[in-house]
DNA sequence: CCAAAAATTAAACAACTGTTTAATCTAAAC
DNA sequence: GTTTAGATTAAACAGTTGTTTAATTTTTGG
């Protein structure tokens, strides 16, 4: 699938991205689109030839980005351990600066009355356990982690957790009085994310 | 808000949960609901006023069922640390067997366009909230729970992990080589819940 | 049995949906 | 400067949407 998109492409894009996640595909019309992009109706048929293959591109475009890059770290030196925080906190960022995207696939995977190929998405998702894989091995290896590790069941709670946060945003700020925007990000990047590192470790770590 | 519906009424209410938690409220039509229900298109709006409507009495009569009932557990002679693992493995039951209205409500959180009142909802959180406060601040006065404990940061935790793996079925189903309903019930009875209650139980005790 | 109320229906309504058309404008190529 | 391909437009298309109407049937209560 060729993925050139010239400038304007890209802007309706990033508008659909954002309208998607918000009120989501069968609630945002195209028109809604063009308006919010200022562009006339006709330019999505012409670009992309339809709303829904507009959607499938928007996702095969944005996939790409999903796909937590290990490489650098499986050569740092750092300790078996030190790899599993990183891999969580590399993981929840990207999560975080990806909020819309996996607003919009999850939904797409849960309604999956359209028939949309969502095979790139499962790629990423595969790649990132085969790397978690990878670390956790290393660690068993070490005699540092369990031998009994469900292993798939990690990136449910890492991800779950933090979504499951991020959707009742509200309600937390409420309980957890957040009053901004500064506070609600600070908050993820240090309470949530150690909250998260402290479990997946723990379901990791031999107890003596 | 009177909630006595007869037969025809909750008849109507099953179907549009159904198919609001399979293809979304924006993405079901009222003459799909009716049709699905084998009753007449005006019917909804006869009974309840409009679409709009439908789901807001939909939510308000379904949320008395999610809020986890532990005025019996909390008589009963447990231990904190048994008393938690019955919380967890009561409110998984509650999930999975509100899976369809959980779906909705996430999907009216996140989309908030309709300015809908999940006041009700709010409500049930804060009570499932307090009560497992409630057991905790139990296990921490007789000195088996930590003090520090981030307890507002448990149920996402609960909810996200049971709920990114419910959405990802399909994904779990392949990669843990499950192949059939009854296994997969059973995985998430037993696996799903086990890999909770550890995480909570590793969240609240004290390691010495 | 009959009158009043409630339930049910098909049809119509206007607004909106995604998509296509055909005409016009813009910019590059020769 | 003319040709040509691409970009952009307003308008029209047919189908669907939620909702209302007005007529009819069914049920209820005296």
């Amino acid at each position: 699938m060729a993925l050139e998109f010239n400038d304007k492409q890209i802007h309706i894009l990033q508008v659909a991205e954002k309208l998607f996640a918000e009120k989501g595909y069968d609630g945002t019309s195209i028109r809604h689109i063009a308006q919010v992009a200022a562009i006339n109706v006709a330019m999505v048929s012409y670009y992309f030839g339809s709303k829904e293959k507009l959607l499938e591109r928007l996702i095969y475009w944005r996939t790409q980005d999903l796909k937590i890059q290990l490489e650098n770290l499986s050569n740092e030196p750092l300790t078996p351990i030190q790899k599993v925080e990183k891999y969580v906190a590399l993981y929840i960022q990207k999560i975080n600066s990806n909020r819309q995207m996996y607003q919009i696939l999850q939904f797409e995977i849960s309604y999956n009355k359209r028939a949309m190929d969502l095979e790139s998405f499962t790629e990423v998702k595969k790649g990132n356990l085969a790397s978690l894989s990878k670390i956790i091995e290393e660690g068993q290896a070490a005699k540092v982690f369990k031998s009994n590790i469900n292993v798939p069941l990690i990136s449910p709670t890492l991800i779950g957790t933090f979504f499951h946060f991020h959707t009742n945003r509200s309600f937390f700020e409420e309980v957890l009085k957040i009053d901004s925007e500064t506070k609600y990000n600070a908050y993820v990047e240090k309470e949530l994310t150690e909250h998260i590192q402290q479990i997946i470790k723990s379901l990791i770590l031999d107890e003596k």
